[in-house]
DNA sequence: CGCGCTATTTTGAGTAGTCAAAATAATTTA
DNA sequence: TAAATTATTTTGACTACTCAAAATAGCGCG
């Protein structure tokens, strides 16, 4: 049975080589596990040992089979644990991440799949984040960002890629949640600001880097 | 913030001076924690030089009211937990504790709380154990048990007091549930048993130390 | 090509928790 | 009261995880 501390380091590793598929750098890792970079090392070298990373000295690591099974295991207590929180206790959006991080390494797969059936089987969490199905299929789906969609189009928000409490409470006042609709009415490479207008409100101004972490899919129909 | 095991040695000693005001020996302390006993002595001077336990070398240990207050809190998440996995997740009665032996380190007050309002405000957990309150008081009631209690009375259970799984088992399909009525029509300590009637079935046999873990009050009105 | 920058790895050391086994204290028994 | 039994404490060692700081490797650039 992997410690918590374990289950940590494959969740991070797949949650920082989502879409890019390449290696991870000791570097990004030890920083999403605010370690320093010699403790990933050290770390790294004793869970290649044990079959769960394979590790490119100076290159970086990936998951292997057996690595990606935990992880995503742990994923979907994360995020079925969040869906939980917001759903049935009506938690704050923007304060379940921290618990859920602490649950996910301490709940079992029994409870895991009650909670599941009394959630109805989501596919994704609050933040629109995917779901793993139980047997580890991650359902990734490529969107366009507000910072990189096309201009002027009807959209609906699908995810907000960011977990801290602070982004997701200024998404929240600005009504900017999974489902709500909008268009990018311009942009401004040079400024590093996007235009948004959403039905009800006036036009605001974004950071093209508040702009690339919340996802859309054109709005059809 | 304490260590979880720091919040297990502190739960174990306010279960094991339940009742018996007096000193938790190193030896019971050790074997309700599965650790050899030495390793309880080293911990408990950690412990005592932090505040959460006086130790009487060679004597057994207490809690300090700092000590006591982490260990009803944990007893309070451990409690709840299992009522929330009985009664919304429908789990067997007989498998939460292990559950919940784990997530009673892992939850927040935040979601104890919402979790406690979703319950209704339960004063005993699942098994009959009084649930310790927000503000740290635990409703400790003496109750007579079937190894103690009158003869031919009716009576109600209240309480099982054991959480191995198969004993929980063993109760569920005798029908020994707290709520449940019954009788002890005889016993025979020199035999080491005794007898009891449950309303719908026929007298059966049970150990008098089985007895003594099942708690009842005299059935009035 | 070689110099310097940056990321990575190594080394040495520390904390928390554990066990096995030896030493010690207390209590029971004879 | 002395010996024997039993419980507790001490000692030395080990695992898992961490950091600080020194060593090293791989670059890019002049």
């Amino acid at each position: 049975m992997p410690s918590s501390t374990v289950e940590n380091y494959l969740k991070h590793i797949l949650l920082l080589s989502e879409g890019a598929q390449d290696l991870v750098s000791m570097g990004e890792l030890a920083a999403a596990l605010a370690v320093v970079p010699g403790t990933a090392t050290t770390m790294i070298k004793a869970l290649a040992r044990e079959g769960y990373v394979a590790h490119q000295p100076r290159q970086g690591v990936s998951l292997t089979p057996s690595g990606r099974t935990v992880a995503l295991s742990v994923l979907r207590k994360h995020r079925l644990v969040e869906t939980f929180l917001v759903n049935v206790l009506k938690m704050d959006w923007a304060s379940v991440h921290a618990e859920a991080e602490q649950l996910e390494h301490a709940i079992s797969d029994e409870v895991l799949d009650r909670l599941d059936a009394l959630l109805g089987y989501p596919a994704t969490d609050p933040h629109g984040d995917p779901i793993p199905s139980r047997k580890g299929k991650l359902n990734f789906q490529v969107y366009a960002s507000l910072a990189t969609c096309a201009l002027k189009q009807p959209l609906r928000i699908v995810r907000i890629t960011e977990q801290t409490a602070e982004f997701l409470q200024f998404a929240d006042q600005n009504n900017l949640l999974p489902g709500s609709t909008l268009s990018v009415t311009g942009r401004n490479l040079t400024a590093g600001l996007a235009t948004i207008k959403t039905a009800g409100t006036r036009a605001q101004a974004l950071s093209i880097t508040a702009a690339g972490k919340i996802l859309v899919e054109p709005l059809r129909r």
